[in-house]
DNA sequence: CCAGACGTTGTT
DNA sequence: GTCTGG
DNA sequence: CCAGACGTTGTT
DNA sequence: GTCTGG
């Protein structure tokens, strides 16, 4: 699944990457982005057109909802269940977005030690997983935009680790995915798959990654007491502080 | 009709 | 809001 | 996802 | 155990 992830470049970079134009957010890299927390997404608006990166919060909270409380547990939405479920329908529908990374925690299910791990693109370049967001008015008049990340099944590579994983998107179906260019249901759910397996490094990291508080580039070192796991990966050399 | 849920993950 | 359960 | 709280009364 | 907060 995707509980955790990370941000290592700032907006500036972010937005090149994604051919952003309009303005940017000031919000911050981090090493430990959690739920209920900031994220940077990425939205095309219906009338211009154009790509904007927003912060969003992370843990979609449905129009209908009372309160924003309920939204920590909305953080991930199944690619399987998107067109049926009530709090995502519509959203999938209309409101799309890419929600920017660098990469993402994952923690083994078995084991006594709940070793994290990083996993990102081996060639280093940003991720964009697909996501939803939503405007939900509060009882003061204010708005507040969340989003959720959509999860498949887990390609061969993340089965070691986890049975879910993150949808990424590769760039040539980010136009589809933000609304662009014309797609059917159907089209959109064909690229909610996983991606290549060899695509992805995994590589354990330090614990202190748990603690959502800790957030410093020394969480995505390789941790050297880690065991040894099937498919392990070296983190890139480039990030080897 | 009204009331109440609306989500994901993984657990023994 | 919209659907399900009673 | 993990970490941390989880309660009321009345007391000094 | 289960819920909330980050």
């Amino acid at each position: 699944m995707c509980g955790r992830f990370f941000q290592r470049r700032g907006p500036r970079a972010v937005a090149d990457a994604f051919d952003i134009t309009t303005q940017l957010p000031n919000t911050p890299p981090s090493w430990n982005r959690a739920p209920t927390q900031e994220v940077l997404a990425v939205r095309c608006h219906p009338e211009t057109g154009a790509r904007h990166l927003d912060p969003l919060r992370w843990g979609l909270v449905p129009r209908w909802a009372k309160d924003a409380s309920g939204a920590a547990r909305m953080i991930n939405a199944r690619a399987e269940t998107l067109t049926e479920k009530p709090a995502f329908r519509e959203a999938f529908a209309r409101r799309r977005c890419l929600v920017t990374a660098d990469g993402f925690y994952e923690w083994p299910q078995e084991g006594r030690t709940r070793q994290p791990f990083a996993v990102a693109l081996r060639d280093g370049a940003p991720i964009a997983f697909a996501g939803l967001w939503e405007g939900w008015r509060a009882p003061d008049g204010s708005i507040l935009r969340s989003c959720t990340i959509v999860t498949t099944a887990a390609n061969a590579k993340l089965a070691a680790l986890h049975p879910r994983m993150p949808v990424i998107l590769p760039q040539a179906a980010w136009p589809l995915w933000l609304g662009e260019s014309r797609a059917t249901a159907q089209e959109l759910q064909s690229l909610l798959r996983p991606c290549p397996a060899e695509v992805l490094l995994a590589w354990p990291v330090n614990l202190r990654v748990n603690k959502v508080s800790e957030n410093d580039p020394g969480l995505l070192h390789r941790d050297p007491l880690a065991l040894p796991l099937p498919g392990l990966d070296d983190p890139p050399p480039a990030w080897a502080d």
